[in-house]
RNA sequence: UCCCCGAUAGCUCAACGGUAGAGCGGCCGGCUGUUAACCGGUAGGUUGUAGGUUCGAAUCCUACUCGGGGAGCCA
């Protein structure tokens, strides 16, 4: 009978097979052990030389890492093995030979596991993120398909740029160019009038010359777009979504959090309300004495940090290279030392940054966007995600509804995630007067010509509606608690990688 | 577009301007409870590319290529 590893436990004491690959092997003359993975867990299996392993004992012996092979034994409970099994071997068929696998079980650098990414999700802690990220995909399109939500699939190929044309990938389309869609959005507004809920969810693509652990070129957005709404609504919808989304991860992952070292009790914190804030009160934090006090707060956690880690660092190299120091103790030292020499360079980066950082803050113009290490300090203020409301005009798109009260500013809404993790969902009522949009399009200098359709939707029947936009990659790797964007995506884009 | 850092064996890294090394992985051998197993042996190199300085360059200088991080811009 062939089992999954996730099943095991349903299979004590029988006799089962697993059809997977090789993780890991051991092998101490007269008893293997053979790590398999079979996609949905891993499993010791053991095999001891006797006459009832003879058959394959040698071939097992010689199995290397990620060789297919189906096992057969018999279940046994054991808490001190992964998942609390292993199997005792009674069968070994070998289904694909694997030579020289490129990623062994050391550390390898980053270049080289991107360049090897179609085998490097195969390890476990990219199995772990890749399966996050799916949780948080399903539960995107069930939330909106169990609220009333359509789903509205809205066009890769786009006409007209949208917004800034130097962030379009252009392609040739018949000899016309044409734009890699940046966003579905406008698109959705059409659609938010026939259905009244809609959403768009697919990849977007922006040309942005951006390397950081938050860009990619490619990455998957969902859009929705709600009819009869006003900003408060946008940012109810998104503050209950967001609830959603964690509260799937936490129900049905929180072991993969777990092995992620992911800190589950902050994401444990994230339930409504979330905090409101306008762009106003935001630039009078920033300039005021809390944005300082919590840097330079953090300028002195981050400095003891820093000689803390160098003491460390002086007493694991000295051990590393001492007499007498096992091989294994002094790998694990090596080890140690590659991580600590990491958050070192990182640490040193933002301290350098943080003085910078202050003076950036202090002069905050009110009438500009928040910056990067803007969004850091009013994310960090809190536990909870932040939603920043009420932007100057001038930094935002023509689309977004002029406010009543201040002409200067527009109705949207930014969602920074907490602990430094930024901005996760852009978001606006829409500008639905005619006129206004249209003067909009000319003060931006787009040509009108390229907005008939959209400006029809205001000729027809408009109303007041708005939505948002929520970045998958950002979101998993808030979930996650990783750094960089990149392992949050099977296959990433970015700049200057595009293989394989 | 700009700033900083890097490139040495398949991988991760060492090497004062003076004969290029270790660990892992591979291969061979040993070991009946291993957890990144361990022990012994073995093969493996045009030091990213092109110039320059020098008696002598992996090491110093210049340019380029590629990668990492950041600014701007953004989800």
């Amino acid at each position: 009978m062939t089992c999954k590893i996730n099943e095991l436990h349903q299979n004590i004491g029988q006799t089962v097979t697993l059809q997977g690959w090789i993780y890991n092997s051991r092998d101490s003359g007269k008893i293997v052990f053979l790590v398999v993975r079979d996609g949905t867990g891993l499993c010791q299996c053991v095999a001891a030389k006797s006459p009832a392993t003879e058959a394959f004992f040698e071939q097992a012996r010689q199995l290397t890492q990620e060789a297919a092979v189906r096992v057969t034994g018999v279940v046994k409970a054991n808490e001190k093995q992964i998942g609390g099994h292993e199997l005792e071997v009674t069968g070994l068929e070998v289904v694909g030979e694997s030579v020289d696998f490129p990623i062994t079980p050391k550390p390898h650098g980053i270049d080289f596991l991107f360049k090897n990414r179609h085998l490097h999700f195969r390890s476990r802690r990219q199995w772990h993120i890749l399966r996050v990220r799916h949780a948080v995909i399903d539960e995107i399109r069930s939330y909106f398909n169990r609220n009333g939500f359509t789903l509205i699939d809205t066009p890769i190929f786009a006409p007209a740029a949208g917004e800034g044309a130097q962030t379009l990938f252009q392609v040739d389309y018949f000899g016309e160019p044409v734009y890699m869609a940046q966003t579905g959005q406008l698109y959705v507004e059409a659609a938010c009038m026939a259905f009244g809920k809609v959403y768009c969810f697919g990849p977007t693509f922006r040309a942005e010359k951006s390397k950081t652990r938050r860009h990619l070129t490619e990455f998957w957005m969902v859009e929705p777009e709600i009819a009869y709404a006003e900003l408060d609504d946008v940012i109810n919808l998104a503050e209950d979504f967001i609830c959603a989304i964690i509260g799937r991860v936490l129900r049905d992952h929180r072991a993969d959090l777990e092995f992620l070292g992911r800190d589950v009790a902050s994401l444990e914190k994230i339930t409504k309300p979330f905090n409101r804030l306008t762009h106003r009160e935001a630039a009078d934090i920033l300039r005021g004495e809390r944005a300082q006090e919590l840097l330079s707060k953090d300028l002195k956690a981050k400095t003891a940090r820093i000689e803390e880690i160098k003491k460390l660092q002086a007493e694991k190299e000295a051990r590393s290279t001492a007499q007498g120091v096992k091989q294994w103790e002094k790998d694990k030292l090596v080890g140690e030392l590659a991580e600590m020499k990491e958050e070192l360079g990182d640490l040193e980066v933002e301290v350098k940054n943080i003085p910078h950082h202050m003076e950036l803050a202090k002069k905050f113009d009110p009438g500009g966007d928040l910056g990067g290490s803007d969004e850091t300090i009013i994310s960090r203020l809190s536990d909870k995600p932040t939603f920043v409301t009420h932007y100057p005009k001038a930094c935002k798109a023509f689309y977004m509804k002029q406010n009543a009260d201040d002409a200067s500013r527009v109705n949207n809404v930014d969602l920074l995630a907490p602990e430094g993790f930024g901005e996760i969902i852009g978001g606006s009522q829409r500008e639905d007067s005619h006129d206004v949009l249209l003067h909009r399009i000319h003060e931006e200098g787009l040509n009108p010509a390229d907005y008939a359709w959209y400006l029809d939707l205001r000729k027809y029947g408009t109303v007041p509606h708005g939505g948002f936009g929520l970045g998958v990659e950002r979101t998993v790797a808030w979930i996650c608690g990783l750094k960089h964007i990149r392992e949050t995506i099977p296959f990433p884009r970015m700049m200057g990688r595009f293989y394989p």
